[in-house]
DNA sequence: CGGGATCCTTATGGATACTG
DNA sequence: CAGTATCCATAAGGATCCCG
């Protein structure tokens, strides 16, 4: 755990290569970036990369806290951006399924390392989170010392 | 471009491997992700490990459209979260400077994939969109045809 | 079943003014 | 300089009802 100088340099070169010091693409991929760091798409992402092909009610089911409303919305956004495919089969009752496009399977590998992340680092964030609030508690009366 | 089915295995298999099929980390994961994938966080994460360590008004500058009071918010979540080290300096006028910590680090090296994507599929999903909204535009009225 | 439309509450976030 | 505090507008999001 002890700070290495030259990780922070290769990380700042792999972030320098991923936007070749171009203002105009970076300003882009902010805005994709900010268009695809949104909490439900993630989670609709990872869902689909790992159940395939899911119908509405599946997927509102797996996804958990999710309100039929922001299902609706945010497949809706991800078909519009080229990361879902919707197939409606003209039956009764209705069918919908949804699938990643290969563009969503992409994105899906892409924040695999997120997810690994993630993983690996609960419980040091839950841990900085507790060092954290202590540290505010104690040093928010000085005069108690 | 041609759908590869054993890609899908792949992505599917490494997400798996991800979680482990625990569905107690699973939600916490979720719970991580959904408060890190957030527009600002990502964007603080990118410029401060591109540039090392800032102070606040620099890292006004460099994120661009940021209210200070979203500045402030952010980073002391991300402070708090482990991602950031604050350091005050006792000097007047006041110096605070803002570097990442490790974990802050390795969140950055893991959200690489995701940017370098986002460069690469920038026109793709331009298009996808333009796609959508044209499909869009003409199925609503079938009857014109 | 798979949504669309509506209402309503809460959260987000910008602008401004003030402070050590 | 680096914030905090406050006000206020808008957007996000849940609950509910309804329809093909």
């Amino acid at each position: 755990m002890a700070v290495n100088p030259s990780k922070h340099l290769e990380v700042r070169e792999k972030l320098a290569q991923a936007q070749k010091l171009d203002p105009r693409v970076e300003a882009l991929v902010n805005q994709v970036i900010a268009r695809v760091a949104d909490k439900w798409t993630m989670i609709i992402l990872d869902v689909l990369a790992e159940h395939g092909e899911l119908r509405f009610t599946q997927l509102s089911k797996l996804v958990a806290g999710i309100s039929q409303k922001m299902l609706t919305q945010t497949l809706r956004a991800m078909e519009r951006d080229g990361l879902v495919i919707r197939t409606i089969h003209p039956v009764v009752p209705p069918k919908v399924e949804y699938r990643l496009t290969d563009l969503g399977l992409g994105l899906g590998a892409a924040f695999c390392g997120v997810w690994i992340w993630a993983e690996q680092n609960l419980n040091a964030i839950d841990q900085a989170r507790k060092d954290y609030d202590t540290r505010a508690a104690t040093t928010r009366h000085p005069n108690c010392l």
